[in-house]
DNA sequence: TGTTTTCTGTTGCATTTGCAACAAGAATAT
DNA sequence: ATATTCTTGTTGCAAATGCAACAGAAAACA
């Protein structure tokens, strides 16, 4: 995320003494949080990488989003009416600061600046939530698993500048995170290997367009 | 949007004399703004209704995003990457604010205390908006139109406290907001009928579960 | 009012996708 | 070092979806 704000340098100048937020750190695998109980959490990804991830009744996995450096989320965010199993899970190692919404709306000391300046900050982060919410609908809106991936795979060259590049999951997580089957996405990358649109061996793919 | 803020008593209120915000009203079907130019653009609707539609380069309609009271949008919310042509469109007469993002940011004025308050208040839009496009994207992650279908009517009794409805689009465009083939959609629902899972009549549903 | 346009509903057919299963390679754990 | 687990890659087949086309109903228009 483009944005000038270190969260965890943040923090540690302004709130030392705010007792209701919390930091923590989780090694990959690890659930960071899980959207069933209303309790307002708002989480900050400080550091490391996170996936929300969806397990229907047919044990189908999606993977909702993916979060990295200074992303916003929690269930404070998130709609209520979901009977689904939905939870945080590091990727990699992380560190998360744990807030409680009303906490930030009703500030909780009068002498604590935190607060003022954290709301500026927070509404930057929200900004860019937005937009990477966004970004991810476009890529869901596209019909076909091929227009995903290429989609995809534009989204990868915009921020490398380099058409050669390491898709960042595993296939098989990449499928879940473009809602689609697996093998139906590795038949879709075989024809565009054949059709002359990408390179491709493992993981690593180069557009030839 | 079950949030405390009336957008067009808020400005009238507030922001008499700042010039560097703009307030429209347009007629049903008129193009509200685009996402082409980059400008920092954010809006708000303040009544009425409107849609976010993407034409692809084969013509393929999808109705990206829905709008209804204080919602918020603009090409300020959304990538800069996107080579498609983006609009929002009234689907019912509509009243929009125009405002600049940098001017939130950087006050017109010292004395206006129009920003600070509005800071606020625009926090609570962009949470509801994040709480919206997550909800968007619940929706899309459903693989299958079957399962789009019932997560869109889950949606609308959830809020209307009834299961009966009136399927708020035409069904032409219920297909292009899930963006699947309007006659694929048609079909499953005659299949959700013969299966007794809805009763259907029109654009009259009746969930029957 | 009558005319035009849009929308609903349906169907046949081609294409795409999902599902299940399996083999080989890579990564991880013991 | 070996066993185990995860991942990539592939395929046959069934099911779902998209596409094209058309008819009748409903809505918008003039």
């Amino acid at each position: 995320m483009n944005i000038d704000f270190n969260a965890t340098e943040f923090f540690s100048k302004v709130c030392k003494n705010c007792q209701k937020i919390k930091k923590r750190s989780f090694s990959k695998g690890e659930t960071i949080t899980t959207y069933i109980e209303k309790r307002n959490q708002l989480c900050i990804l400080v550091s490391g990488e996170a996936d929300l991830i969806r397990y229907d009744f047919n044990g189908n996995k999606t993977i909702i989003g993916n979060f990295t450096d200074n992303d916003i989320f929690g269930e404070a965010l998130y709609p209520a009416n979901t009977n689904n199993e939905l939870f945080v899970q590091a990727r990699k190692d992380s560190t998360v600061i744990f807030l409680i919404y009303d906490n930030i709306i009703n500030p909780c000391r009068s002498d604590c600046d935190f607060h003022e300046e954290f709301s500026s900050k927070l509404q930057l982060l929200m900004m860019n939530k937005i937009i990477s919410l966004n970004t991810r609908i476009e890529l869901l809106t596209k019909k076909n698993i091929r227009d995903k991936l290429l989609s995809y795979f534009q989204l990868i060259t915009s921020k490398n500048l380099s058409k050669t590049f390491f898709v960042p999951f595993s296939l098989t997580d990449l499928a879940d995170y473009l809602s689609v089957d697996r093998s139906a996405m590795m038949r879709e990358l075989s024809h565009l290997k054949e059709e002359g649109f990408i390179k491709k061996k493992g993981n690593k793919i180069t557009l030839l367009y």
